[in-house]
DNA sequence: ACAATTGCGGGAAACGCTTTCCAATTTGCG
DNA sequence: CGCAAATTGGAAAGCGTTTCCCGCAATTGT
């Protein structure tokens, strides 16, 4: 619908000056209309001024710098020489041209602005960037104007793929690419269809671990901080949880599940919402680090000491996790396996001869990292605490 | 040198099977040689479908796309019609070709895992887009190697612009940015030139009320950690530093800077050595506020308090600092601004008929944000410390 | 009523740079 | 010496858009 309206936004201006009606006609011929040619920039060079120097054709440089072996070895040298004095680059848009294929990969994220996606970017970009891949980023912020606008730029440069990150995206606006055959990955869930890949992380792992070793230590009321709970993987997240505690016969009463937004502000209001009860829970596990950052802080501001008073718990294991005050015990879901993942998905769909072209799932595993936001409740023998921070302390060194 | 060896890395795959020599020669010959023609993606449209589903030709729709106003209202609605049941999108890449612009800018930072960065990233690509820009983001990780390749990458791209926020790059590498004319951002300083604009950021400012603050509340060893000092702004941050404490009289022992590099463990070790000194300083500026998590952490361990025992303050502001425990206190340098003025500097750069065109310099203010850990040196009155807390308390509330 | 002017729309070229086809030239070998 | 194979060069194709330029129709002026 409105992805269609309101195109060209960098025509604007020109038309903007238009509506003088006639007037604009001698301006928009005078203007730099007379002679668009020449905007090349000056120091730009391109594959004939490479053949000028190097004495060739440009058809030979062309089978040189594409490393074709049925050019000369001698002739090949010259030509490298050649592009190293007049500092070539062969011009990726012009490629692209020819080739049908832009070598740009989209990521969207949530958001951006989460410690954990920048990890994740930048382990992307670095994979993506080694197979000779541009990366264009976008961040939702859960708006969808924002994934529409997305999107409809992801079209416009014709990326040749997208991974869609965001663990629980609005279903029609991807309909868009999904549409127009765009090889996809997603987290989670997808729609089953040829182009698209699933990279499959399973939270059921790192949370039993980590509702175990809670028990372990002796907790019996653990809550728990959802994210919104109308992402897929936050529902994942805390049906894991749950599931974990009935394995242990741990009854969960409502009010121990308090839905947050994966952002820290999310994790204070929720972790006011527990602290408020008049039982107290001994230890919350959280839907992500930032959550439980906002937990921890908004645990300090009460005045309640972690871990103490209370335990907490983590999940994606940012860098950040092990510097907060305590240090955080955390699941790590490894976002350089998620990254590698998501690279390899997206050129096992883009790349039609690729190794790995019919696999459809890849699985991503996730474990519990201990440190010292989790400790024995209170009311235990003050022997068993001893050993217990001798337990939580740095069992997460990297 | 080395920018241009090694290039076309999408042929690589290619170039591997052809080590064999001859037999690789049927190979590209059989494979997708035979007939490149029809690369297009399914569901994509081009002008062609919406002037034939229109009834019109390419011209008119183009000139109803860019609305051109010559063109009669009634054909013009039944052109955005078509385009709506086709769903048609421009293809960048075509426009790129006639403009000669890519309409997309390069945005270098130095750690996108340092969540000031994703922030600026955020508000950066947010301003860029809304102008129909794209944004291509690198991270350096202050390693020459990156930038090298990052720089190439831009090139090849041909980006219109590219914003140099990594507060201090390595010369000569931009130098080939520089000797194509491409118009650049610098923040702090960078070469005088018509295509070069820059960002002064004024340290100073901030710095002084972060200095005269805690001096007011009693401190008189004010330790500063720094970043990593080849970099300018780290070094004018420093500098700032010391005018201030002179202005105040206060003399600051060498063993009172440390060098850090920005990162919460380059935080960490500076405050080692400053908590090995046997007189300990009552206060710590840092150059950012990671190195200031860092700092906090180290205390931690350390089981000195913050602030009771020692002061620690930031730089940059971040989201997160307002969420440490204690609520970090620190010098504002607001990314919006910083961002607005980046791409405000990088169109003047750009389009040549731009408003501030001739303008140079952007000024960017920094100012002290104060929270929860700074206050009152050990040895103040009770009764003071009181007061102390209540002015501290949210002052840095958003 | 006819000529001149204006307005609008269509066909086709240009845009920039690469890749690749095809033909020509050279080299090698029988 | 002749034919085949290997290399190289010239030239065209290719992408989808914007824009030039011309023709046709409609409107206005005489």
């Amino acid at each position: 619908m409105g992805l269609f309206r309101g195109l060209a936004p960098e025509f604007s201006k020109k038309s903007r000056s238009r509506n003088t009606g006639k007037a604009y006609n001698s301006l928009t011929l005078s203007t730099p209309r007379s002679k668009p040619t020449n905007t090349r920039r000056p120091g730009a060079t391109s594959i004939r001024d490479v053949a000028k120097r190097a004495g060739v054709s440009i058809a030979t440089v062309s089978r040189a710098v594409n490393r074709i072996p049925s050019v000369d070895p001698a002739l090949a040298e010259k030509v490298w020489r050649a592009i190293e004095e007049v500092g070539y680059l062969p011009n990726t848009q012009a490629r692209a041209l020819v080739s049908g294929r832009s070598r740009m990969l989209g990521l969207i994220v949530s958001e951006i602005t989460n410690p954990f996606f920048p990890e994740l970017v930048q382990e992307f970009e670095n994979l993506a960037v080694a197979q000779g891949y541009e990366v264009l980023i976008g961040s939702t912020n859960y708006e969808p104007a924002r994934t529409e606008s997305l999107i409809r730029r992801m079209l416009q440069r014709n990326v040749d793929g997208v991974a869609v990150m965001t663990f629980g995206i609005e279903e029609e606006l991807v309909q868009k690419l999904v549409e127009r055959e765009f090889p996809l990955v997603f987290v989670d869930a997808g729609p089953d269809l040829p182009n698209i890949r699933v990279l499959k992380v399973n939270y059921g792992e790192g949370i039993r671990q980590a509702v175990q070793h809670l028990a372990a230590l002796g907790h019996r009321r653990i809550a728990f901080i959802t994210g919104p709970l109308r992402l897929r993987s936050a529902m994942a997240r805390r049906d894991a949880y749950l599931k974990s505690m009935a394995e242990l016969g741990l009854t969960v009463p409502a009010e121990h599940i308090v839905e947050g937004n994966h952002t820290m502000e999310g994790g204070i209001g929720a972790m006011e919402q527990l602290t408020a009860l008049s039982e107290l829970p001994t230890a919350v596990l959280c839907s992500n680090d930032m959550t439980a950052i906002g937990a921890l802080h908004a645990l300090f501001k009460t005045t309640h000491n972690v871990p103490e008073e209370i335990s907490v718990v983590g999940f994606d294991d940012i860098h950040l996790a092990q510097f907060m005050l305590p240090p955080l015990t955390t699941v790590q879901m490894a976002c350089k396996d998620l990254a590698a993942a998501a690279v390899e998905a997206l050129r096992a769909g883009i790349e039609q001869d690729h190794p790995k072209a019919a696999k459809r799932e890849w699985q991503i595993s996730t474990r519990l990292v201990v440190r010292q936001s989790t400790a024995f409740p209170r009311g235990t023998l003050p022997a068993l605490r001893e050993s217990a921070a001798g337990r939580g302390r740095d069992g997460g060194a990297k």
